[in-house]
DNA sequence: TGCCAGGCCCTCTTTAGGGCCTT
C-alpha cells in the first residue's frame, strides 16, 4: 500500500504573506496511491480585504470569508487532519509559505516536507506546452474537477496531476509505486541527473543491481 | 481601493537575464 500523501491548496489575498497577504481558503486531498481517500476544505475569516481582481479570479467575495470560521480555528483543524503527512502542491514554493505562516498565526508548526508538482512535472513532463495547472491536466487529459481557483478543485487536480507522473515514472522506469521521498529527491535532480537516478532505480527495482 | 515576490529553470550562461508558476 503506497504511503499517503496531503495535496494542498490555498486561495489567498495576494501573493506573498510577507507582503501582509492571507489565506481565504484552503483545501486537502489525501491520496494513497491513485486513490482519493479522505478531502479537507473551508473557506476562513482573517480580517483581510480581497482586491477586487482575486474576487474575479477565484470567485472568493469578502462577503464568503466573512461569513466563514476564523483562520486559527480552520488551521488547526487542517493541521489534525494532515498530522505529519507528506505534503505536496502546485507550485510548493507558494502554498508551503502560506501554510507555514497560517500555522505560525494558529500558533502551530509546520514540520511536514513539501514535494512540488510543477518542478516535477517539468521532469516528467518536458516537453509540455505549459506547466500551468489547468493547461497540464488539460494537455494529459485528466478530468475536470470543478471551478479553477477554487482551493478543492485544485487540490484534486494536482493529486490527479501527481498521480499521473507517478504511474508515468512507474511505467517509463520500470519502478514500484515513487513515494514523497523519491519525488523530493526528483524534483531537486536536474533533467540529466533524473535520467541517471531513475536509470539506477530501474536496475535496483530489476534486481541488476 | 492596489500595490506587486521569489524560487526555479533554460540558455544566446556561470562576472546574467528573462520566463514560468502560484493568488
Amino acid at each position: 500500500m503506497p504511503s499517503p500523501i496531503a495535496v494542498i491548496d490555498f486561495e489567498t489575498t495576494g501573493m506573498t504573506p510577507a507582503q501582509g497577504a492571507r489565506a481565504t481558503e484552503v483545501a486537502i486531498v489525501l491520496i494513497e496511491g491513485e486513490r482519493v481517500v479522505d478531502r479537507f476544505q473551508s473557506l476562513m475569516q482573517t480580517g483581510v480585504w480581497i482586491p477586487p481582481f482575486i474576487t474575479e479570479l477565484t470567485g472568493i467575495t469578502n462577503a464568503m470569508v466573512a461569513a466563514a470560521p476564523p483562520a486559527v480555528e480552520v488551521m488547526r483543524a487542517a493541521a489534525r487532519f494532515v498530522g505529519d503527512t507528506p505534503m505536496v502542491a502546485h507550485n510548493a514554493a507558494f502554498d508551503s509559505k502560506f501554510w507555514q505562516s497560517e500555522l505560525r498565526q494558529a500558533g502551530l508548526d509546520a514540520p511536514q516536507p513539501f514535494a512540488c508538482t510543477v518542478l516535477l512535472s517539468r521532469r516528467v513532463f518536458p516537453d509540455a506546452p505549459s506547466h500551468k495547472l489547468g493547461n497540464l491536466t488539460a494537455h494529459l487529459g485528466l478530468p475536470h474537477t470543478g471551478r479553477a481557483h477554487r482551493a478543492l478543485a485544485d487540490a484534486e487536480m494536482a493529486a490527479a496531476l501527481l498521480a499521473r507522473m507517478q504511474r508515468e515514472l512507474c511505467q517509463r522506469f520500470d519502478l514500484p509505486w515513487p513515494d514523497h521521498a523519491l519525488l523530493m529527491q526528483l524534483q531537486r535532480c536536474a533533467r540529466q541527473s533524473m535520467g541517471k537516478l531513475l536509470d539506477r532505480l530501474a536496475l535496483n527495482a530489476s534486481g541488476a543491481l
